[in-house]
DNA sequence: CTAGTGCACTGGTCGGACCAGTAGGCTACG
DNA sequence: CGTAGCCTACTGGTCCGACCAGTGCACTAG
């Protein structure tokens, strides 16, 4: 034994040599937001590899969300701030090609926005919690209004909720996990029969969490976040399936 | 108001056009993992456009973790089996960009553990019990034989905890999550001065863990989880962010 | 029957070409 | 002098044709 240890050289495409350096720039702040990149023509001749080579690597940049490019821009391509877009492309691939059920997506969504209120009553700012409340006064307004403005200041409430966690990684989660339960089911929210009974009731269980919030009591502020989502989505569910999310109301 | 909405025309390239129609074979099913895709001159046919068309198309699909190309495979690019790279890759950018703290990982490692043991309490397997008794017994045996082979057991311990809880989702996403926070102090873990104190008391932990799953105490068993986690860590977190952890202990 | 050799094909890269589009400078007109 | 409109020099998107190194398979020579 003993001996050097040779690693197996993988062949390096000339087109991943790029993407890592763009992208180690752009990682490394060397690269900012708004900035742009050379025109394709002046980046092979820096990089000395052909246009193609430059096309495909800046395809790469671009499916992960780091770049964008218009036809026609006499500026290069933009250096874009992060979006989870590509967090959002690749769970919602995940999805699919797992298909993941409602169930597991919604348990998913109790969990962490019960956690993201746990952690906002600890610490959140007198004007998260104004949102919060001006989020539920929307979604009072909007009972007669139709589901998408409901909607809209629901998804208000649960961000600013998010936020105030002050945990970036549960704000994009939820928000991802958020619009991929949205993209499977919105229409059949907005054509439930009992549409109204079940946007009074959200809304009262929106009140009370934030009673418990300003209460400082987190615990029960989660409780009952888990069983505003459960009441407001478990309709959706499976009836089978949804002894699994019950197992987080206790 | 009212009158047509006309919505804005995006201009849809070819590559894209080509990256829809792969990338809905794939996930409706109608390409299974382990197929291959024709050879690039003969998709070039069938979309009607240049291989450089096809090949921006295949690039994106590939950055996607959709598919792979070998260079002189007589077969074209494999369909790959779904594996969570592409989320992986984008939460690392996320990470990197956003300037995740170590304390906001381990926060939502902390969370999404914990729920996991809550979950698996209702509803593990023997074998998977059985496997977590396994996994802990291989940490005991490595106290001696260095972090690597603790490390291990331990990631097949959570993993096990992960699966028991039976949703995919938080399998995946601790198993991201776990990976990033390991990537960023895996090395610190390994030359730690109290690293024989630290294993031996998780493993106790982990006892603990165990022996309350087995209790059927979920609430228990999640809190033990997350004290596991906060003792094994928090000597890496800033003394500064470590409160964002305890608030997660009570 | 097997070992070895071609061959036909693959993906990776290159170079050149054309097109539609953009932005900004320039011109000509008011 | 100011401005409306054109012009041009660039951009990215797409296409074509070519070459190379590598792979797998069929065929051949032993």
């Amino acid at each position: 034994m003993g001996g050097p240890r040779f690693e197996p050289v993988r062949a390096v495409r000339a087109y991943e040599r790029v993407v890592e350096q763009v992208e180690e720039a752009i990682e490394s702040g060397s690269l900012t937001p708004g900035q742009r990149l050379p025109s394709e023509r002046e980046l092979m001749v820096q990089f000395s590899v052909s246009r193609s080579t430059v096309r495909e690597a800046l395809r790469v940049l671009q499916a992960r969300g780091l770049v964008r490019s218009r036809p026609g821009d006499p500026n290069g391509a933009e250096v874009l701030p992060f979006t989870p877009a590509a967090l959002h492309k690749s769970m919602t691939t995940l999805a699919r090609v797992e298909e993941l059920s409602l169930a597991e997506l919604l348990q998913f969504r109790m969990v962490l926005d019960s956690s993201a209120i746990l952690l906002a009553t600890r610490q959140r700012s007198e004007e998260q919690l104004a949102e919060m409340d001006a989020a539920v006064a929307r979604m009072r307004e909007a009972v007669e209004a139709g589901h998408d403005t409901f909607g809209a200041a629901d998804v208000a409430f649960h961000d600013a909720v998010a936020r105030a966690s002050g945990n970036k990684l549960i704000q994009i989660c939820t928000d991802v996990v958020r619009s991929i339960v949205l993209g499977l089911i919105s229409e059949k929210i907005a054509t439930a029969p009992d549409r109204a009974a079940l946007m009074r009731q959200s809304i009262s269980h929106h009140e009370e969490v934030i009673a418990a919030v300003r209460a400082g009591d987190g615990r029960l502020a989660a409780r009952l976040s888990r069983k505003a989502m459960y009441d407001y989505y478990a309709g959706y569910v499976p009836a089978d399936e949804r002894s699994a999310l019950r197992a987080l109301l206790e």
